[in-house]
RNA sequence: GGAGCAGUAGUUCAACUGGUUAGAGCACCGGCCUGUCACGCCGGAAGUUGCGGGUUCGAGUCCCGUCUGCCCCGCCA
């Protein structure tokens, strides 16, 4: 190429005023009037407005004139004041062009499949396969601009306060417990297999067992689960393992840095320490553990309701050990029976049995389950929730979790079709107390709530094997906007209650000696007394982003099947390489 | 594993209750145009209605299967 560029787009300003200079990019459109042709060139950093004159020479003219979305180009000219008139305000160089001396089309490019300064003409499924003209977009330019800056606020945040960035294996042992394992063959010991890392959860503990205080490392995880908007197969956390320390150092060092990152990728200013709730609060008021503050609309206890009204369903729920909630709509009663419908399908969805309702209108109850309710019980219920006449309530009676739960999902929806949720705000909180165990009944056993490798609460340890659903764990998530963005905990750092979870978890000595023996042996040797959290990064740019796919802050996702229409992975291999593996395939059709 | 929605021109969408030659915007191609910036005006080309099967005199439309995309439940220590 002739023409290098000597500038970039974004630094176009006054001070260049009638000087000449190259610029190199892409061509966003084109506006051929004939006499005149005027072009915008995009590069990284924004758009310039370029001017062809007709007193140029023929040549010059006619590649001008040939120009099309998207040809690669290089340009020398003049910078130029736009006429008063002619001033653009919608792009930052809108007040300046570029008259053009010489033109050198770099690379002709095909007619894109959707207009790249248009990104709405082409679905998300054609963008995907065209990912690399997608990024060229404003919108994805600014989204993975936004991901970069904040990468680097977290280097340099972790880095000021002495954490030490350590990579840990991409190839690893597979691991019981917590999400299904990607798998890699290994070819120099056939028949056995790696395991891409779920979390690097063990190798930061050995970190801290070498004497590594505080570690900190932006890396990868891989879990082989079905994907969902907020959800990728391979995702990157911040991952953070600190010594000697509790709770509260680690959540105050979290917050110094979700501060840190917001700040540098979004200008907006936090306010720590951030709220806390236990996860029992949390379930109880807002029926989620990773609670949208961002709105009010509480949930309300309404047992004594219950025993009040004559509902058969509330009283046998009860009757059962049940319970039952309320959510108070202001306005709620106008919603249609089609409204009402829906919402008791999201809460069956949810697990829930039914969502039962009742308006309140200025003549007292209405519809639903009012023929059920007396004035005395309408009353209190009233009074309890500070409801009006307009107002509805949706009630579950479920047991406890599953209730809440549901109805948590209603709450979550009727924020968004009130417009309850305030535009830009961000409702940091954390929630505490998880319970450290939760029986699976599928494989009928307690499963980790958080991971095996979590401490339960000192003050409960003897309570461990007399009354394990009970014990509390020193876990706390940190939640954003109705999001989990970071979880983590203080972790068992001694070998004998680290067995004793195992025991608990239903995997024997010799299993947790063939699966976990290195963490075991390494807790004899001096490991100090540590814990962590990792952030989910994807999502936590998303929010920032102010977007709802973590798809649009990760340059080259998945689809929710998990493929990739770029590249088209995954894909089949060759039998070569099967033999390599020593792996061969076992035919589908015969199920079928 | 389950539920819902969608798949029609390069693209974004339309096409009534099954009925004429499947339409429109944008993009594209040709022409005109000297201050446009979603430039404008005139003209043109453009279709395996995701794929396979079925019902019917007749299927974009109905039925069955299948694939893909999105959203959700399960799952995600």
């Amino acid at each position: 190429m002739k023409l290098k560029r000597t500038h970039t787009t974004d630094l176009i300003n006054d001070s260049l005023l009638g000087q000449e200079l190259i610029l190199n990019g892409w061509l966003n459109s084109r506006r051929d009037l004939g006499g005149i042709i005027f072009i915008d060139l995009r590069d990284r950093y924004g758009l310039v407005q370029v001017r062809f004159a007709d007193d140029l020479p023929k040549n010059i003219l006619e590649k001008a004139h040939r120009l099309s979305a998207e040809d690669v180009i290089a340009v020398k000219g003049t910078v130029l004041a736009r006429p008063e008139a002619a001033v653009n305000p919608k792009i930052s160089s809108g007040k300046l062009e570029l008259l053009a001396s010489d033109l050198e089309i770099l690379n002709k490019a095909k007619t894109p499949p959707f207009e790249i300064s248009r990104r709405e003409t082409g679905s998300e499924d054609l963008r995907l396969k065209y990912r690399y003209l997608d990024l060229r977009t404003t919108e994805m330019k600014r989204n993975l601009e936004l991901r970069s800056k904040a990468a680097i606020a977290t280097r340099n945040f972790l880095s000021g306060n002495r954490f030490m960035e350590i990579e840990t294996p991409f190839l690893m042992k597979s691991t019981p417990e917590g999400a299904r394992d990607f798998l890699v063959p290994s070819r120099i010991n056939a028949g056995k297999f790696y395991a891409l890392p779920q979390s690097p959860q063990t190798y930061k503990q050995l970190l801290m067992v070498s004497g590594f205080d505080r570690y900190f490392q932006l890396v990868k995880c891989f879990r082989d689960e079905d994907l969902r908007a907020d959800r990728q197969l391979e995702f990157t956390q911040i991952d953070i393992e600190m010594s000697f320390v509790d709770e509260a150092d680690v959540q105050e060092l979290s917050e110094g840095l979700l501060k840190h990152i917001v700040k540098a990728a979004t200008g907006k200013a936090m306010e720590i320490p951030f709220p806390k709730l236990t996860w029992e609060e949390a379930m109880e008021k807002y029926g989620s553990d990773k609670p949208d503050i961002r709105f009010d609309l509480p949930i309300h206890k309404a047992d004594d309701f219950a025993k009040m009204s004559s509902f058969g369903v509330f009283h046998s729920a009860l009757e059962s050990g049940n319970v039952v909630r309320v959510l108070k709509v202001s306005g709620g009663a106008s919603f249609s029976r089609k409204q009402i419908d829906e919402y008791t399908s999201l809460a069956k969805i949810n697990g829930a049995k039914g969502l039962a309702w009742l308006k309140l209108t200025e003549n007292g109850g209405e519809g639903g389950i009012s023929k059920f309710v007396n004035d005395e019980a309408l009353k209190a219920l009233i009074h309890q929730t500070k409801a009006e006449p307009g107002d509805c309530f949706f009630f579950i009676a479920d047991e406890w979790e599953t209730g809440l739960t549901a109805l948590g999902m209603v709450r979550n929806a009727l924020g968004k079709a009130l417009n309850l949720i305030p535009e830009d705000a961000l409702a940091p909180l954390w929630v505490t107390e998880f319970p450290l165990l939760e029986f699976d009944p599928e494989e009928q056993r307690y499963v980790a709530r958080h991971h095996p490798f979590t401490s339960p609460r000192l003050d409960e340890l003897e309570r461990l094997e007399t009354h394990p659903a009970e014990v509390k764990a020193r876990a706390y998530d940190l939640v954003l906007n109705g999001y989990e963005i970071a979880g983590g905990s203080i972790r068992i750092f001694q070998k004998d209650l680290q067995q004793r979870m195992f025991r608990l978890l239903n995997i024997g000595d010799d299993e947790a000696r063939a699966k976990f023996g290195f963490l075991l042996d390494a807790f004899e040797y001096g490991a100090p007394p540590h814990g962590g959290i990792a952030f989910g990064f994807d999502r936590l740019v998303m929010i920032l982003a102010g977007s709802d796919s973590i798809r649009e802050l990760i340059a080259f996702p998945k689809t929710t099947t998990g493929q990739s229409p770029m590249d088209g992975a995954p894909d089949t291999v060759s039998q070569k390489q099967l033999d390599e593996l020593k792996i061969s395939l076992i035919r589908e059709k015969a199920a079928k």
